[in-house]
Parts: structure tokens; C-alpha cells; sequence
DNA sequence: CATGAATGAGTCTTCATTCAT
DNA sequence: GATGAATGAAGACTCATTCAT
């Protein structure tokens, strides 16, 4: 039992964290308020976070690790670099969409963070980046993408949509599933792709 | 002399709390550090705002004043309803370009002020929203645009499409201006609306 | 009475941080204690005081200046090098013994910042120990002293007794006063200096 | 073992603590640094100490109730008072130049705790004076030493002058052993004490 | 009007100590 | 006995706001 609380406590924690951020802010959350709604004493939360900070850091990494772990088995199963284009759009808004707080944290709260956008965002999201841009890559190889395209660029283009569909969601009233919208965005982004138009990221927001 | 003063020096310390604000972040930001940019001592502050958050609040009415104010004719010289939303969209997007800075603020600071988010909002941003709505409903009054859709969610689709295109070029590196991508979307959306696509809001984001 | 309010403030929480440190010791010393005493608010500390620890250094360097200003004019007066290495001890000692508190914290307190024996320490006395050395090369030069001892590591065994017989004094009941006690020491280290004796430390403690 | 195992952990965590509160003070050693450096748990501290302050207090009397078993028997091998101070002296000394650690923490951190000066350091330290006034006593009764001073006074000065002499130690860079400046001092305080100089405390810092 | 020194409530973080295992 | 996770009191420091000048 004892490992196994350690774990159920960090996620207590992190749990209570995303709550609040996403309810009142980072700014407007105190550590204590956080522990008592994980029902932890105050110095607990130092155990397991080095700082109000980080605490927030982890709240993208851990999201990130679980994100990244179960996505590449799933991407596999689809056909076309399209499709799995598709496939990744769609887990990481069904993600957010599961958890409406983690999602204000991540589309709201961590633009905040100087340290994330500074540091671990740099680092973390790059092995997301390149999950897009492999796929982007293999639809140029495989000649369902045109070539004569920077697939980094593409990539921007398609995480910066992604990005946007669920900020998008994020700050609405939510009654709707922004995965839903993925098909006909993607196709105008895609058709620049693949055809000669000339500004892709025009389509972008 | 002094009542050009008066405004002058409000003005300078608006501009400095949106330098501020844009940069380090709402709660970063020292009522002092935007008191000695602005050249004025602290107190000074509080004789033109009431609070941290005001400054904020007044940030966002001021420009709102402004904007709507020279908005209104600008659009009265247009033709089709269109051409005005068109237009209208041009001036939302050209305004906030013009100063990156205040664009950052309407695009990330404010949306972490509680009072901001549930009143001022609410409050301010309606007559936005009324002059949209009314350019919907001139559209369906001459046949220009399908009159069997609610041109209060017309309103917000709209609102939303060039919401999310302001903040993705906030949250960009600024190499693009966003003004220049309202075709595309407005093609889609008003085509939406026109014809009888099954999903307008999906080009929302 | 602004001007002289701000030297005025400043003079009432350093001493009242004296006060505090030497009766309970730095770390049991709290801000909010030393600003009650000195009638202020704990912020109003901030104001004059970078942090807690500079809050002693202050005390240090303050004490230093104060003491080292008056007593090279003092030194002109006297005769022999002997007399003013006499006089100096003399104004030393006497300096600590009109407060009794701040000797407690030359003496006990500021040995234990780490800032003070890394730095400041360094830096500050060094002026101090000129002073000594400058004089025992005085003495040098005019024949007083041996010249075949080097001057610097006389000038160290030269403090190092003063600053013993400062902390003996702090340790003791204080029924004293240590400056009685500089002529028999100084004895018996001038003695050593002029004569052959072979370990003028010997007679340092 | 076991019992060999108790006492063997309980002089575990004195040394660590000897060690730790020697380098960093007592103040910024924590508990747990000591754990560590021990080997042991944080609680583990807990089980042979009472508290901090106790384990300061307890490295005080351990070493001093360990010094003052070896040195009765030592002192019965010497011959006149005045010899057998010197070999007290040298014992004393000696005993905390084995262990510089030990040295600092008895010269400077025992001084600042509140507790050590006003109780322990009383009651334990007494008898350590009870030797040397002992000592002076014997001196006075053989017609070695003036029988017309006071021995308690005689013995304040004595021990003022080890003190003195190992803080000294401490506070330097210990390059020489003080033991061996004994001699030298003791002269001057016997002289005093046998003749008729006049101001015997005047030697003693 | 303008100033900026003063205020003091508010919060993160530390760490000695406890106690269930 | 031993552990080390948990506690929570304590304190340094910040900064929005006020108000005497």
C-alpha cells in the first residue's frame, strides 16, 4: 500500500492543482488551497512538487507522457498519412475534451508559465512535433502530400490549428466536441497540401 | 494645458500597463514598474484607475470605444452585407496589428481576469456583438444570406473565427498578418451560411 | 523632516535589529520583531534593507564607517607608532563598550554569516587592517619596531588580540572594561616586535 | 551487538552533526542533513536525542564528561600546581585540536544557543573550574602561588585565557597548534598571580 | 493634482518533529 | 528499534493600496 498511495497522493495532488488552476487561475491559487482540496497538509505538496511552478510543469508533462505513450500503437492502425493525421488530431481533442479543467490549464494557464514556454515546452512538445512531422513526411514520401513543402512548416500549420480548435473550445461554452470539426479543417489545410494554393496557414485559424 | 495633461498622462500610464501586461503577464506586473515606465510616481496610478484589475478593465473599454467608434461609419461605406463583415473584420484585425502589445493583452491577459470574463465582457462586448448580428440579419433582410439560421449564432461563429485568428497570431511569431487570411474563412463560413453545408461552426476554430 | 525622518527611520530598525540580534541571536530574531521595536511596519524594514542578512551587514559596515571616519584624526594626535597602535586599541575597544549590544553582534553575531566572512568581511576590513599595518611600517620605518618581521603578519596578531579581548569582553559579565587591559597586552607584543623574542603569537591569545 | 549496535549509531549522529553544524552553523544544518550524513532516518535522530538544541547541548557534555574522565588521573602525574596547569592546558587544548569540527562547534555554535549558556554550560562547566580552582588552591596552600587573591577569581582568568586561546584557534587558520603557546601565557598569569603585578586580568584576553 | 514613503495582509516555502508501519 | 512520509506552524518577503505632505 504504501507505494501505491504515494502515487494515488502525487495524483491527489495534481488533480486538486488542475482544479483549481483552471477554476480560479494559477495566480489566484494558493498551495494551501490545493491541499486541502487534496487533503494533504501544505509541506505535503513539496514533497511531491518542488514548487508552485512546477507543480504546474508536471501537470503538462505527466499529461504529455500519457498522451505520447498510448498515441504512436494507436497511429499505426490507420492507413493513409492522412488518416492518421486525422487518428492524432482526434486523440489529442478527445484528450482535453475528457477533462475540461486539464484542458484550461493547458490552453489557458501554461501560456503563462515563463518556464514552460521558455523551457519545457520547447523540450516536451518537440517529440510531439515530431510525431506530426513524420507523418507529414510519410504522406510526402508516399506522395499522397506534396513534397516541394517544408514538412516543418506543414507541421506549425498543423499544430497551430489543432491548438486553436482547442483553445477555441476551451474559452466557448463547450457544447460542442471539437473533435467533431477536425475533418473539414483538415481538408482545407490538406488540400493546400496537396494542391497549389498558395498560403496554407491562411486557412489556419 | 491641463486638461490635455490630464488625458495625456492617463494615457501614459495605459500605455505602459499594456507594455507590461503584454510582456511579463498580469500578475508579474508591479502597479510600480508601470508607474515608472509611465514617468509618474505610484499613487499617481490610483488617480486615474481604481485598481490593478481596472487598469486591465480600462485597457480592454478604451480600445473597445475607439474601435467602435470609427467603426460604425467605415462600414456604412461598404455595399453588400458581405463586403461589411468583410470590412469589419479588416479593422477588428488591422487595430489589433498595429500594436502587438495591446493585442496580447486582449488576447491572453484578459482572459484570466474573473471580473473581466463575467461582467465587463459580457457588458462591453455586446454592442460588438450587435453590430455583427445586425450585418447578419441585413444580409438575410436583402436575401444575401440564408434567413432560416439564428443570426445570434451566426454572430458568434463569426466572432469566434476572428477571435481565434487574433490570438493564433498572438500566441505566432507575427511573420504573417492575419487580415490578409479573412477571405478564405469568411468564404467558408458565409458559404455556410449561404448554401447548406451541415456544419458551419466546424470552420470555426 | 522628510530627509531627516528616512536617516531617522533607518537608525531606529538598525537598532533595534541590534537590540534583537544580540539579545535572542540572528535566527531567533524575527523581522516582524526588529519593525515592532523600531515602531514601523514589517514592509517599512524592506524599505531601508535589501534582506534579514543584509539587515547585519549593514549593522557591520554602518558601525565600521562610523568608527573608521573619526579615528584617523585621532591617530595624527598621537606621537609614536606605539602610542597610536595604543590609541587605536583604545578607540576600539571603547567603541564596543559604549554598546554593549552592538559588540555582541560584532563579536558573535556576525561570525556566523556566511555572507559577512565571504564578502563583506573581506572587503570592509581590510581598510581596518591597513590602518594597523601602515602604522606597524611606521614604526618600522622610524626604528621603533624590527624591520626584519613582515608588517602584515604583525598587523594580524595585532587584531587578532583586539579582537579576542572584544569577544572575551561580550562572553564575560562585563564588569571591565578591556581597554584597561591593552597596555600589558601591547607589552608584550611590541615587546616581541622590537626585541628578538622568537613566537610573537605566542602571546597572541 | 546490540547494545554495541546503540551506542555506535547514537556516535554516528554526533559526529555528523559535529560535522555539520561546524561547517554550516547550527542554524542552517537541518536535520535531516545529519540523518543523512549518519546514515540513518530522520526519526532515527529522534530515538537518542530529544530535540536540535539537545543534540548540541549533547555533544557538549559528551565530549566534556569523555575529557574530564582521562584528564584527573593525568593530572596526578605532574608535580607542582603550576605544572600541573600546563598539562590541563595541553590536555584541553590538545583534545580540540584532534578534532577541529568539534573545536568550532564548542568555540562558536555553542555560543549561541540560549539554553547551553544559561543552564547546561553552568552546571557542566563547573566542574571543570572546580579542577582548576582546585589546582590554584593546591598551588597556594604548597606557598607556590599568592595566597592573597581569590582563587575562584584566579581560575575565571585561567580558563578566560584557554578560551581564548582555542576560539582563537578556531577563528584563525589554524596553521599552529595553540598548545604550544601555553607556556608563554601561563608565564605571564603565574607571574602575575606569584609576584606583585598589578593587574593580573590585564593578561588575561 | 502629484508624490512616494509607509503599510500590513497575504503566500510560498522550510524544516523540526511525530507516528503509523 | 528503525523508518521516512506526513505534518503544520512559522517566518521572510512582496506589493497593491493609502494618505500626509
Amino acid at each position: 500500500m504504501a507505494k501505491e498511495n504515494r502515487g494515488e497522493k502525487r495524483d491527489r495532488i495534481l488533480k486538486s492543482a488542475i482544479a483549481s488552476f483552471s477554476e480560479h487561475g494559477f495566480y489566484r491559487t494558493r498551495i494551501c488551497d490545493i491541499a486541502r482540496a487534496a487533503g494533504v497538509a501544505d509541506g505535503t505538496v513539496y514533497l511531491y512538487f518542488e514548487s508552485k511552478e512546477q507543480l504546474l510543469t508536471a501537470i503538462f508533462e505527466d499529461s504529455m507522457t500519457r498522451f505520447l505513450c498510448g498515441t504512436r500503437s494507436e497511429l499505426d492502425a490507420q492507413g493513409s498519412a492522412e488518416e492518421k493525421l486525422h487518428r492524432l488530431f482526434e486523440l489529442h481533442l478527445d484528450a482535453l475534451c475528457e477533462d475540461e479543467e486539464l484542458a484550461t490549464v493547458f490552453q489557458i494557464e501554461l501560456r503563462h508559465s515563463q518556464r514552460f514556454m521558455k523551457e519545457t515546452s520547447r523540450t516536451q512538445l518537440r517529440e510531439y512535433f515530431e510525431i506530426i512531422d513524420s507523418l507529414v513526411r510519410e504522406g510526402q514520401a508516399a506522395g499522397e502530400f506534396r513534397d516541394d513543402i517544408d514538412s516543418w512548416v506543414a507541421t506549425r500549420v498543423l499544430f497551430g490549428i489543432l491548438d486553436q480548435l482547442a483553445t477555441s473550445w476551451v474559452l466557448s461554452d463547450r457544447e460542442y466536441r471539437p473533435s467533431t470539426q477536425i475533418g473539414p479543417l483538415l481538408d482545407v489545410v490538406i488540400g493546400g497540401i496537396k494542391a497549389c494554393r498558395e498560403a496554407p496557414p491562411a486557412a489556419t485559424p
